[in-house]
DNA sequence: GTTGACCTTAGAGCTAACTCTAAGCTTATA
DNA sequence: TATAAGCTTAGAGTTAGCTCTAAGGTCAAC
C-alpha cells in the first residue's frame, strides 16, 4: 500500500495532480487511514498507470474517462469502441498536425523573404507581407 | 468611416473579439461618436487587418502586440527584431509538430495492433499496450 | 516532546483567447 | 411614435488541465 506522495513517485504524476484525478472519477484510493490518508492498492496503482499512459500518449482526461469504463468491464466493450476513440483521437492529430504544417510554412516563408539584418525594418518583407495579408491562412482553432 | 459592426463584416472578427482586442491594447477605434460609438478609419481598418493576419498565420496576442509597436515605428526596429519573433514562433510549432507526429506514430501503431471488430475487449491489445505502458511517451506539454 | 515532513480539505488561481450577459442607450425604419 | 436592430459598459463565464494556498491534522525520528 503506497501513500499518495509513493504513488506520485512512482508515476510521475504530482500529488496534486493525482488528487485532481480523483474529483475527475478517474482514479481513487480503495482504502484510507483512520487520519484520512489515502492508501493505494496494486490495482489502483496499476490504475494511475494506465491513466498516465494514456496521458502520455495525448488522450484528454475526457477520453480516459472513457476507455477506463471499458476497461473496468472489458466483456461489455468491444474492440471496436477502444478503436473508435483512438481513431477519433487520430484524426484530431492530423487536423491539427495540417494546421501546424500550414503555419510553419508559411513562417519559413516569411523567413526566407526577410533579410533580418540590423536594417530597420521600413523595408521590411514579414511586415508587408503581413500588411498586405497575402499569407494562408492556417487556424480554424488554437 | 466604419461603425463596429461594419469592421467586423470587413475582417472576420466578431465584434465581441474586436472589442476584446482593444481591451488588449491591439486595436482601437480613432473616433468615437457623441454616443460613444465606435469609429474606425482607414488605418484603424488596416491595423485591424494586420492583426488578424497575423492571428491566422498563429501569432499569440502577445507576439502581435509586439509585431504592432515595430509596425507603428518601423525606423526605430530591425528586422531582426521581426524575424527573431517569427523564428521563435518557427520553433515553437515545430516543437508542437514533433510531439504530434510522435503521438500520430503511436496512435497509428496502436490501431493496427488491434482488430477493431465487435469481438469484446478482453483480449483488446490496445488495451493491453496502455495497460503495459509500453508506449512512448509523446507530451512534454499539452 | 518537539521538530519537520507529510497528509487533509475546500476552494481560488492560472493560461489563452475568447464569448457571453445584463442593463441600458441610440439609431434607422415603418 | 413605436419597434427592432445595433451600440455601450463592466464584468462573469468558458475550456482543459492543472497548480497552488490556507489552515490545520498526523506521524516518524531524535
Amino acid at each position: 500500500m503506497l501513500k499518495i506522495s509513493e504513488l506520485a513517485a512512482k508515476t510521475g504524476l504530482s500529488t496534486h495532480t493525482i488528487r485532481f484525478y480523483e474529483k475527475q472519477g478517474l482514479i481513487n484510493a480503495s482504502e484510507r487511514s483512520e487520519a484520512g490518508y489515502r492508501y493505494y492498492d496494486d490495482i489502483d496503482i496499476r490504475r494511475a498507470q494506465f491513466v498516465k499512459t494514456a496521458r502520455n500518449i495525448g488522450f484528454s482526461l475526457e477520453d480516459i474517462s472513457q476507455l477506463l469504463s471499458i476497461r473496468v468491464d472489458k466483456t461489455s466493450h468491444s474492440c471496436q469502441e477502444v478503436t473508435d476513440i483512438t481513431q477519433y483521437k487520430l484524426d484530431e492529430v492530423n487536423a491539427r498536425l495540417e494546421e501546424l504544417q500550414s503555419m510553419r510554412n508559411t513562417l519559413e516563408i516569411l523567413l526566407e523573404s526577410c533579410c533580418g539584418g540590423p536594417e530597420n525594418a521600413t523595408h521590411c518583407s514579414i511586415m508587408d507581407a503581413l500588411e498586405a495579408g497575402d499569407v494562408k491562412s492556417t487556424r480554424s482553432a488554437a
